[in-house]
DNA sequence: CAATATGCGGAGGCACCCTCCGCTTTTCAA
DNA sequence: TTGAAAAGCGGAGGGTGCCTCCGCATATTG
């Protein structure tokens, strides 16, 4: 804990190659915001794709050094594209919590509202399967208030939400228990992934799990 | 992964102070075994408590050298005592499990046995509560097959297997539900511990999930 | 009290984390 | 096309933690 945010204030990291406001120059500056350069972006990718593979087989403790090394550049160029390991984490498993929003939506519509919210779970699961890294790196930070992931956090959410709720007002499942509560559950279960056959046992503790929330059809 | 192995051949660890059966000196070496040595009683027990300390406040990463430091003993002392990070768990956390074992026996007898799981999932919870690290530490070694924890492993999974097993056999719950994966389940919520409120969400869980395997009373 | 087994402590080698800064490459205006 | 400056690159370096090894101190025993 020295002198820190000294170069922070200048460029903390790249824009995720996206919309950057192209801030007009307030004074006697370069006219435009320049084009990113071409090896930058060449080198987030190749850090991206090399980080999903150290984290896949090492799992999210594994060395940034040897991302990098894998990357074929240097520590100094990964840090400046990711200044923490958590900004690379949300890089790299961004994608996935996306792909699980979009399977929510599209179960939105359907005629068992219970059965949806267990396939759902299901493929959250088996989307965990390959990314070993990505439960790790979430859960313990589901609720650690780190801004960077509440994004990735609110899609979760969200898609459970979704489906928590409307199995809820079809007065299908029990109505006290918050998504959160069903992330947690869906994350815990898979927490301990290195057993063989772990993939069946979380499936069938799924199973179990929504089986509890369910409530009598009478009512 | 260099030359190990090289002195565990001579003192790896020592004996948890229990029963040493004297090996009678086999050849012209010294009389008899000594009494252990005052100090060395005295460091193991300085080192437990403030392991146990350390651990509850830093969690299982926490560094072995603060333990060390805040024990009054050098590095080195610690590593004598404890060779690696899991053998001081295994010493701090062992007398939990032993306390949980004991609480599932002393439930045998309870009327209704899923009551008495329930129960009994609900006060590994609050045993858990005061010592954050122990799930941390047992979840991920759970199957990794650490010769070291199977003692602490079988404990609690007899434990459960107890319980699971009277329910079952009293037709109470589904029997296609192994021991295992109750304990991941109990592991699992207990995981993402940091949360405020993580306490009431976790019990909340395992209510739904002990309904989950219940069986309708009638059959 | 002397002899010796036993245990103590921390220096030191290694790996990783993260920062900082001189040099190279790319972009852009003229 | 060209040259200057912005943007990015790479890795040295200081810090911390892990674990081992070994000379020194001390408890135990006769």
């Amino acid at each position: 804990m020295g002198d820190s945010g000294r170069h922070g204030a200048k460029a903390p990291g790249i824009e995720p190659a996206g919309d950057a406001p192209a801030q007009t120059s307030p004074r006697a500056a370069p006219r435009a915001a320049r084009k990113p350069r071409a090896d930058s972006q060449r080198n987030r990718e190749r850090l991206l794709t090399a980080a999903r593979a150290i984290f896949a087989e090492g799992g999210p403790e594994a060395s940034l050094e040897a991302v990098a090394k894998r990357a074929g550049v240097g520590i100094g160029t990964l840090y400046r594209h990711f200044p923490t390991r958590e900004t690379l984490f949300l890089a790299v498993y961004r994608r996935e919590a996306e792909a699980l929003a979009a399977l929510a939506d599209s179960l939105a519509g359907a005629n068992d509202p219970v059965e949806a919210l267990r396939r759902w779970l299901h493929a959250a699961v088996s989307m965990v399967a390959t990314k070993k890294g990505m439960v790790a790196v979430l859960s313990p930070t589901l609720d650690t208030a780190e801004p960077l992931f509440a994004e990735v956090k609110a899609m979760l959410l969200g898609a459970i939400a979704a489906l928590v709720g409307r199995a809820a007002a079809a007065g299908a499942i029990r109505d006290d228990v918050p998504p959160e509560d069903v992330m947690r559950a869906l994350f815990g279960f898979c927490y301990t992934v290195e057993t063989p056959d772990w993939q069946p046992a979380v499936l069938r503790l799924l199973d179990v799990f929504v089986d509890g929330l369910r409530l009598p059809p009478g009512d």
